[in-house]
DNA sequence: TGTACATCAGTGAACGCGCGTTCACTGATGTAC
DNA sequence: TGTACATCAGTGAACGCGCGTTCACTGATGTAC
């Protein structure tokens, strides 16, 4: 935003913080949360270790601006296939969307880990880390407003209705999202209901793919969640 | 198994393994994979260092201890589960698979993320490992070997049925597990898309759980499972 | 346009830490005759 | 039952390593007048 009025300095330190970013990310996707080293980043860039203060607070704040790009990145890819699904139905928008979400995930498998891995001992998320989160699964509420779930989800629709009355965080995040349903309990619970059961699903096949346990089955993915969008899509009677 | 024929020593030795994995437990439990420190194990047995040396060859010797036993430990929880829920229809029988199956995960997180979290890097699972896991998704197998899955799911059950012809190995597990299916190429692969349908399910639910991704939401592990578990019972016409 | 000053990037030395692992050893426990 | 020997648990010292982080500093770049 203010960009244009910062001068020289400032824009090359920007770029000195987006390389050192980077060499993290690869440093991450070859060794794992526990290779992300402040030095060797400080070598691989030329750079003397105690460089790297100048950028980043310390091995935390590095943790959290790449935590913090992993989900605005993925926001992005979910939020231009929404885009592009706009004019389809329901049930295609899901697919659509799941496919992105893997596609996200399985093309950068260390970011997703960073996000949605295990939890890293020692490290606590920033405040901010929710509001991203749940730009990445708005798109998935949209979805879902106007289906009707079978039985076996009831109880869970309750559930939802009951955390949406009681955090009004949720509530304005639904209603952001699918302002249609503004006032209507019932169309918000079964919108959150499904965004919560695709992104539990979504999170189910793509960590397994992510984590190497397909592979022999033949790549199949994608053809996992085609099922399991479609499944999905049934029990909400999408069309 | 020879267990008897061991002397006391071999007894004795048997009893300091198990504490140094109690021990190493524990480190995990609190501090996740990163923490398991060999020199603090010792130090917590009032041991010195090396001492762990007589019992494990080297870190990732006790590693692959801790990953065995994990295995065993759920292939039992869901052996357990699927012996009380034995005469139970299909789809009561998914349920309570999938309950136990969240049960275990639910209560030692750590194991849980220790055999289905984030590859550990540099880690290189031993080969009986495929085989634990078959164990612990094998009575999957059984829920699903007289599902009719719905169009949706067709093109994976033709690579599953590919991967069955083309694989000997998870034949003769499927084989071992649905007997009644033996011959019967469609029913083999059908079984073998439930199960992997339901493991990806349960590992998405389990998983963001774990994580303490649903902190705040009211405590829906189990009503989330119940929902995914009938959607999953739909898609195969289980009764 | 030139000068004085402030700001900032980056350095090198140093800190304390805990780690996995090796080695040569001591002393207790079990085994063979 | 007693003795000689082999086996095994455990120790303490030591190794090299890489880590995060602090500190006092140098030199270049920008800014104000």
């Amino acid at each position: 935003m203010a960009e244009t009025q910062q001068g020289p300095r400032a824009r090359y330190r920007e770029q000195t913080r987006a390389e050192i970013k980077e060499v993290a990310l690869r440093q991450l996707a070859d060794g794992g949360v526990g290779a992300l080293a402040l030095t060797r980043i400080a070598k691989a860039l030329g750079l003397s270790g105690p460089a790297l203060y100048r950028y980043f607070a310390n091995r935390d704040d590095l943790l959290n601006a790449l935590i913090r790009d992993a989900y605005d990145d993925a926001a992005t890819a979910i939020g231009e296939a929404a885009a592009t699904a706009r004019a389809r139905g329901p049930r295609e928008r899901l697919r659509v969307l799941a496919g992105a979400y893997r596609a996200w995930a399985v093309s950068e498998p260390h970011r997703y880990l960073l996000i949605q891995g295990s939890p890293v001992p020692g490290y606590v998320a920033p405040d901010d880390t929710l509001e991203r989160a749940r730009a990445v699964l708005g798109p998935f509420l949209t979805v879902f407003v106007h289906g009707s779930p079978g039985a076996d989800t009831a109880a869970m629709v309750d559930r939802m209705g009951a955390w949406l009355k009681r955090d009004t965080g949720v509530a304005s995040w639904v209603a952001e999202y699918v302002p249609d349903a503004a006032g209507d309990d019932r169309a918000s619970a079964v919108a959150l209901t499904g965004a919560v059961l695709a992104w539990s699903q979504l999170h189910g096949a793509v960590g397994l793919e992510v984590a190497g346990q397909f592979t022999g089955m033949g790549h199949d993915g994608e053809t996992l969640l085609v099922a399991q969008s479609g499944m999905l899509a049934d029990a909400f009677g999408l069309e």
